[in-house]
DNA sequence: GTCTATATAGGGATAGAC
DNA sequence: GTCTATCCCTATATAGAC
């Protein structure tokens, strides 16, 4: 199997989310960055003129965009509740697919990362949230309940994930996972 | 009233600690410890010899001494287990006390972080881990349950610390605690 | 105990050859 | 599209005066 030798930006970003998850922005040197893409660093000034704030900020997207698609399509699925909470919870796994699994966008708002992307992960988180609600909502009970039900669901989930992290194994997020799925909603 | 001219390593250490929780371990840069501080970058290095990390260290250690006396000294009480869950939830509002607040050990566990406080951290959550366990299987339940319990409130508080700092305020996280209060245990 | 001044390395970024 | 070479700045750390 013959390496390639030319990528598209696309390819070299989706080599560099693994070292903004870990490093967070301040800790991603432009060194490690090129080592995890294959190329030097003047070659990413190609791929990304505006530098490391650009590498980050195309990361980003990609990250927004395979969120979108894993967590946020399966909460528009018609169904009753627990199904569709249970097609979510797949898309959690999923996405969150490293071992130990961490949250870029936890990680990209911390220092530097978060002067410049605060506002673009509130709005992702925000999203998440307000289709959570929707959905616990249309189970016909109080939206303020609906509300607290979707931060709830939220804040066990990105709890999972900083445990998970900090004892260094993907079992303990993915046994969270499935006590979610046995909840009453 | 008059500044204080000489500081001792622990007041120094006290005003440290919002800089590594804010920008993490590679975020934070000697100017902005020493700014934090009121000392100059060359001053820090008489209080800390071993430069950065030691800062770190210091402040860390701080932030386990008052995890260990807000947090988990109210779950050495006796008493029925929702007092002592609620006295733990005093101590927890006490502990992390910023506005948004943020995890002091979630940032330090990043990049360079990781590599040096991974082991000090985990040790950190795995005794508060325990000790909730303890408190939840006191009431005879399983000791599966019991473990699973104090998985599920560590999760939602922090996760509570995560959402919250995205949002950029306190109310979120706050809120979560007095919900957690009413849970059934 | 704090300061100024300085050493040294590594970081991000650019220019131009191939 | 990738490379090498280089620039410049910031970052960490040290030395020594006060």
């Amino acid at each position: 199997m013959q390496r390639k030798l030319r990528l598209t930006t696309r390819e070299v970003t989706d080599r560099l989310i693994h070292v903004f998850r870990e490093a967070g922005y301040d800790g991603a040197s432009l060194e490690a960055l090129a080592a995890a893409a294959g190329l030097t660093r003047g070659s990413l000034y190609h791929h990304f003129p505006g530098g490391k704030a650009q590498m980050a900020e195309a990361v980003l997207n990609r990250a927004g965009a395979a969120l979108s698609q894993d967590i946020l399509m399966p909460l528009r699925a018609r169904g009753n509740t627990a199904n569709i909470i249970n097609g979510m919870l797949d898309g959690v796994l999923k996405y969150y697919d490293g071992d130990p699994p961490i949250c870029l966008m936890n990680a990209l708002t911390l220092g530097e990362g978060h002067v410049l992307f605060a506002e673009k992960v509130e709005n992702a988180v925000t999203a998440w949230h307000r289709m959570l609600a929707g959905v616990f909502s249309s189970g016909a009970i109080d939206l303020k309940d609906a509300n607290n039900e979707a931060t709830d669901l939220l804040a066990s989930i990105q709890g999972a994930l900083i445990l998970s992290r900090v004892v260094g194994t993907r079992q303990v997020f993915e046994d969270q996972i499935e006590r979610l799925r046995h909840h009453n909603y």
